[in-house]
DNA sequence: CTAGGGTTAG
């Protein structure tokens, strides 16, 4: 075989990825003596690169009997492809200390884009000043990793300067400046990037719209999302469905994710890995997490994503036994977990009170796992001993752990001092949550109700004084009821909805029902000041009940309630829709600001602790 | 012969 023959082969191994037949070329090459034909090692090295197998590349690489920068920089992109931008960055001194050379404008780009995925701005910036005095300082490729650099590290000044010094903008460098913008929520100026754009292709297409869903814009996301495909672009990879089913998974809407689960599978890209994932997560979060269940079983493989997903997905709803099974099954399967699986672990057991599972679970995060606790690791911990009584021991984890607790991780010990009738741990705690100044309305409901507990009416009076700046702050609550074809908003308080005679109709019988059941109205998170009764009204017209009740009139007979609340769901509303799932015997379905309530037979998967 | 941009879980 000729020499360039084998290097059209090796071209080829590498842009399929097929390492096998690679291996064979290079025994080839050996046998035959060509090994010192030309760029054949290059070659070979950068075939076992693009094809994963970082260790092959390593020997090749130090078996060269001559080393110039094209191996260095072939090298550098191995490591950059193997997902080791550290070795990237740790290896390439030797490129001097071995082979007495100087970076050239290809070692550059690698460099950078090693600083770019590990975030390290200040490496980032000493390449980008060796780049300026380089004799490849004009480098158009070298500025649009700079470009993706610096957006990347948060600094779009930074960005925008280099991206406005470079003469010829290609469709690479306005899709690395478009993807900054956007996933920094700069909304206007990426569209305005795109719109401008000669020749948009997918890549910049989905770079603005993950951008956007990643900034939380999702519906502006989808909006473009529509645009393109009006614009007839051929979505040829799975990149900007996976962002689409995560946008429609952060708006809780059900039906609109059920229609983009339609087009996944109308396009074919069911078996993507990161799609499928998506899609669990998605039904999760849509509240059919039976949904996402299927969809978990039926994938033809499946990563640590696809397992966390599903295991915080069960945690949220409640199903905490399925979690810590899907836990078992997962290291039987031998995947090893991070730390986003053992925050859903231990949120499961928070659930169900299991206090020696989680404290297990903790430990073995540390010892077995070598993983490192984080402040929400600590504050599901936290969580976890508040809810099941442990105050003690929450109390001194709490003043032990490495992070300075948070205004929720104070507040969560607060409530638990409530519930479990502690008094004078309760002050101590809402002393120390005083000095904080805490943001959150609802955290001086809980210092208003402790105070008031032990008579300390002084402090009652200068937490109200509070809670009055506070009610200006408030964020007026909504839900949303999801009936198939149409969903409907409900605002706190009385509406004009045109239903609303129905739905007042309904809720006073359901309230006349609840009340010969002995339902007594609570009215202790009622943030202004007025009287008992008025209060009591104001707890009637709570947005979810409005939601709930329309959905009664209006959904197919026997169906599923689902509703989406912005705000967490009141103690007196809990009580109540409990009441009406098991008057009207229907399931009910809220999603709240922090967690999903499934509502049967008179009774919460929450276990009534949210 | 070698370099740059877009996806999933808390």
């Amino acid at each position: 075989m000729h020499c360039s023959h084998l290097l059209h082969q090796l071209q080829f191994c590498a842009r399929r990825q097929t390492p096998s037949h690679g291996k064979k070329l290079h025994a080839h090459i050996l046998k035959s003596g060509l090994y010192q034909c030309g760029p054949l090692p290059n070659t070979l090295l950068d075939m076992y690169g693009k094809c994963g197998l970082i260790k092959d590349a390593l020997q090749v690489f130090d078996e060269m009997p001559h080393r110039d920068p094209v191996s260095w920089a072939t090298l550098l992109t191995a490591h950059n492809q193997a997902k080791l931008p550290h070795r990237t960055l740790s290896v390439f001194p030797n490129m001097f200390t071995l082979d007495g050379l100087q970076p050239d404008h290809f070692v550059l780009a690698s460099l950078v884009k090693a600083c770019a995925s590990l975030g390290a701005t200040k490496l980032g910036k000493q390449v980008h000043a060796r780049f300026i005095i380089s004799p490849f300082c004009d480098d158009d490729v070298v500025k649009s990793s700079l470009v993706d650099m610096y957006a990347k590290c948060g600094l779009l000044d930074s960005a925008s300067l280099v991206f406005e010094s470079i003469y010829q903008k290609s469709s690479v460098s306005l899709t690395a400046m478009i993807s900054g913008y956007a996933r920094s929520g700069l909304k206007s100026e990426a569209v305005e990037l795109l719109r401008g754009m000669s020749e948009k292709n997918l890549f910049s297409w989905t770079a603005l719209i993950s951008g956007l869903v990643q900034s939380g814009h999702w519906v502006d996301g989808f909006h473009l999302f529509i645009e393109m495909r009006r614009k007839g672009v051929d979505i040829v990879d799975p990149f900007s469905l996976s962002s689409i089913v995560g946008a429609s998974a952060n708006l809780a809407a059900l039906e609109l994710g059920k229609q983009v689960h339609c087009l996944v599978l109308a396009l074919g890209y069911e078996s993507s890995l990161f799609v499928s994932n998506a899609l669990v997560d998605m039904y999760a979060k849509c509240s059919d997490v039976l949904a996402a269940k299927r969809i978990f079983d039926t994938m033809c493989q499946r990563d640590i994503v696809s397992w966390t997903s599903i295991i915080v997905g069960m945690a949220q709803h409640g199903r905490a036994e399925e979690a810590l099974s899907l836990y078992d099954k997962m290291i039987l399967a031998g995947l090893k977990p991070n730390e986003v699986t053992f925050v859903g672990l231990i949120y499961a057991c928070s659930h169900v009170g299991l206090v020696s599972k989680g404290r297990y679970l903790f430990k073995s995060m540390v010892e077995d796992y070598g993983l490192s606790p984080s402040l929400q690791h600590y504050t599901c911990l936290l969580d976890l001993y508040s809810r099941s009584g442990h105050l003690e021991e929450a109390e001194n984890l709490l003043k032990a752990m490495p992070f300075k607790p948070d205004e929720a991780a104070w507040a969560a010990l607060l409530s638990a001092c409530k519930r479990h009738g502690n008094t004078q741990m309760g002050i101590r705690v809402a002393n120390h949550l005083l000095r904080l100044e805490p943001e959150d309305p609802s955290t001086y409901i809980l210092l208003s109700n402790a105070y008031a507990g032990a008579a300390m009416w002084e402090n009652v009076s200068r937490v109200r004084k509070r809670i009055t700046v506070m009610e200006f702050k408030k964020e007026p609550g909504y839900s949303c009821v999801d009936l198939g074809k149409e969903s409907m908003v409900f605002c706190a308080g009385e509406s004009f909805d045109p239903m609303k005679d129905e739905i007042f109709g309904l809720l006073k019988e359901l309230d006349a029902e609840m009340k010969k059941r002995g339902y007594v109205p609570d009215i202790s998170s009622v943030l202004h000041d007025m009287e008992q009764h008025e209060k009591e009204r104001q707890l009637f017209w709570h947005s979810e009940r409005l939601a709930v009740a329309y959905g009664l009139l209006k959904a197919v007979p026997g169906t599923v309630i689902r509703v989406v609340k912005n705000l967490r769901v009141c103690g007196d509303c809990h009580t109540v829709l409990k009441h009406i799932c098991s008057i009207v015997k229907r399931e009910i379905i809220v999603r709240d600001a922090t967690r999903f309530h499934h509502f049967k037979d008179g009774r919460c998967s929450c276990c009534d602790f949210w």
